[in-house]
DNA sequence: AGCACGCCGACT
DNA sequence: GTCGGCGTGCTC
């Protein structure tokens, strides 16, 4: 028979579907290999799917012929459909909801390509000060190795950081680097291009499409062979990677909430391995994860000697401070006023928007809380309502408890409003208030820092997302830290990690003449004695002992399971769990309104081992996958 | 009976 | 993703 010499490919389409068997046409047999993109018939239709492997033992129905191969050679390297297979087994996705959700769409649909901008606007011209040779010397060597290695930078500021990347750019070939936001990528985009103009491009959501798609096709033909983007340019078709590197690997943002919800750092780290490349992560403050990592060598630690000096810290405590306000002591007061007097720029910290964050009643104790998601509601004075800052619905002002309905409403707990107000009243300037409210907009943003940098504004008043955005070259000669303490009351395992990090960062803002004083009504918190002396590394220590001791991660792993239904769902998952192993940890049921208000469940896995964990959760997804009465989803690693 | 619409399962 | 099978229900 004719069968005998016949060659079948599995495809692999970016939908909802498993790999599919076709039949190799004769006059393709000799190019046809796996990674290359293909038309093939799916219900009667040619669709673009991908030739994952190869397959010796086809199924006996009736299997068609793919028609066409797009381009004469791989556009998916063997590398990146491994990555895609583990994604799908870690993740417990199925594989083509895997290539969908990472792969660029642009590799299966043709769309006109734009002209690639040269420059973008408003960006201050970055000086990358010299790294130390013996500090990279091991990282280049291990990239010319071609060997897999991971290293983990311990960087004693954000610019070392972005300058020891700029450094292994040079005389390597393929390379990813990735940064937990957009407007981040777009810096340093700017700030490489001189350097390596024609090689470099840049992904992230808010590149156009035409520009994107030259960019992909670019990164396919070879132009391009140094990416630069946000969590999806880790899926970049390029080919034999030798570097990707993470920076602000501690961030957040790679973790995804939708979709799979994978940590692109670690996915990036598997990546490196298949690849056989070499992996850096860097961080003026690494995860704990990724510290304790680098105690059990899986990740070589880099941390040169800082030769910085850092601005002064100092920690008021708040329980013996007279206040002029309310939360805003006696010091940060006559600080302010000498700094202010002298013409400097100033800096209050607040991590509250808003004006007031309480509405408490004072003969019954009851705070306003919002109906739909029961936490309680923020007043926003300007606009004359109350906002729920999870579901974000506004609402009118109360006169009245809304459970004694006395008429003793009192306002309790500063935002950033109410801040701006006091400050203004107490100094008699001009301030500029910098949060998400105020700044929605990304020409808002803009608005906002150029009045920064041009002086016109030198009291500015805002949350976190003002002390990530202002730019490394305006010059605070001191910041106030007002209530950090509601950060670190939070009921998170990570709260004290967060506030660290949210901490060391306004501190890299400052060089040494500037001054930081930070209040709180807890100073005992090991945390500051950590962060006045500069001592990260100690610090993780003793999260590490602490997690250690509760079995929080990374001594143990979680699984979340989320879906929504009825608590008598919630019990026959748990039971899933039990009959299947025993040794699994199950904590919840914990009910939740989701943003569309509807209830929500998540019952956490909890285990030292990752296979029972993984195969458990499997488990629960295959028995009620198809069930109509929910919809279940799997969070592995949550945060 | 004949047809429009919408849901759901299968797609090689 | 999207095609088509099939059930429901409305109309001629």
């Amino acid at each position: 028979m004719l069968e005998f010499f016949m060659s079948y490919f599995d495809v692999l389409y970016p939908i909802n579907l498993g790999p599919l068997t076709y039949k190799c046409p004769e006059e393709l047999e000799a190019i046809a290999q796996p990674g290359m993109i293909v038309s093939a018939p799916l219900k009667n239709k040619l669709t673009k799917g991908v030739i994952i492997n190869r397959n010796i033992s086809p199924p006996d129905e009736k299997i068609k012929e793919f028609s066409k191969i797009h381009g004469d050679s791989p556009v998916l390297s063997k590398s990146l459909l491994k990555l895609l297979q583990w994604i799908s087994e870690y993740y417990i996705t199925p594989e083509g909801l895997v290539l969908k959700q990472t792969v660029p769409k642009e590799v299966f649909i043709k769309t006109k390509t734009g002209k690639a901008k040269k420059t973008l606007p408003h960006d201050k011209h970055i000086e990358f000060p010299d790294i130390p040779e013996r500090e990279f010397s091991s990282i280049k060597a291990s990239i010319s190795s071609g060997k897999y290695n991971a290293f983990l930078l311990h960087a004693p500021s954000l610019l070392y950081e972005y300058s020891i990347a700029l450094r292994l750019l040079d005389k390597t070939r393929n390379i990813i680097v990735l940064l937990p936001e957009i407007f981040q990528a777009n810096m340093l985009y700017n700030a490489f291009k001189e350097s390596f103009d024609e090689r470099l491009c840049l992904l992230h959501g808010e590149i156009s499409k035409g520009r994107r798609s030259e960019y992909i096709e670019g990164i396919i033909s070879g132009k391009y062979d140094i990416v630069i983007g946000t969590r999806s340019a880790l899926f970049a078709p390029l080919k034999n990677v030798s570097l990707i590197i993470v920076l602000n690997e501690h961030s957040s943002s790679y973790k995804l909430e939708e979709g799979i919800r994978y940590n692109i750092r670690d996915v990036a780290v598997m990546r490196g391995f298949i690849e056989k490349a070499t992996v850096l992560l860097s961080s003026i403050t690494p995860s704990i994860d990724s510290y304790y990592n680098s105690f059990s060598d899986k990740y070589k630690l880099i941390k040169p000697s800082s030769s910085l000096t850092r601005p002064k810290i100092r920690i008021i405590d708040m329980r013996f401070e007279k206040t002029v306000k309310p939360n805003f002591s006696k010091t940060v007061y006559e600080d302010s006023k000498h700094h202010i007097k002298k013409g400097e720029k100033l800096m209050f910290v607040i991590n509250r928007r808003g004006y007031s964050t309480l509405l408490l009643c004072r003969e019954c104790g009851n705070a306003e809380k919002c109906p739909e998601c029961g936490i309680p509601l923020v007043l926003h004075k300007n606009e004359s309502t109350i906002r729920c800052h999870y579901c974000g619905k506004a609402y009118d002002i109360p006169e009245r408890c809304g459970r004694c309905k006395s008429y003793s409403l009192e306002l309790l707990g500063s935002g950033t409003q109410k801040v701006q107000e006091d400050i203004e009243a107490l100094f008699g300037v001009e301030t500029l208030r910098f949060d998400s409210d105020q700044a929605s907009k990304k020409t808002d943003i803009e608005k906002l820092l150029s009045n920064i940098s041009c002086d016109s504004s030198k009291v500015i008043v805002g949350t976190k997302m003002m002390t990530k955005r202002i730019g490394l070259a305006e010059r605070f000669s001191m910041a106030a830290v007002l209530n950090i303490d509601n950060s670190l009351n939070l009921p998170d395992f990570r709260a004290s990690e967060k506030v660290y990090r949210e901490l060391s960062s306004i501190i890299g803002l400052f060089d040494s003449d500037g001054k930081i004083l930070i209040q709180t009504r807890m100073p005992q918190n090991s945390i500051f004695k950590y962060l006045k002396s500069d001592r990260y590394s100690s610090f993780v220590k003793e999260e590490l002992s602490i997690r250690k001791e509760l079995n929080y991660p990374p001594f143990s792993k979680l699984i979340n399971i989320i879906f929504t239904g009825n608590l008598d769902l919630s019990d026959r998952i748990i039971k899933t769990v039990h009959k299947l192993d025993q040794d699994i940890e199950v904590l919840g049921p914990i009910v939740h309104r989701d943003k569309k208000g509807r209830n929500e469940f998540s019952i956490l896995l909890k285990s030292a081992d990752r296979r029972k964990l993984n195969t458990a959760a499997r488990a629960v997804l295959d028995r009620f996958r198809d069930s109509k009465e929910t919809d279940i989803r799997i969070d592995v690693d949550p945060a």
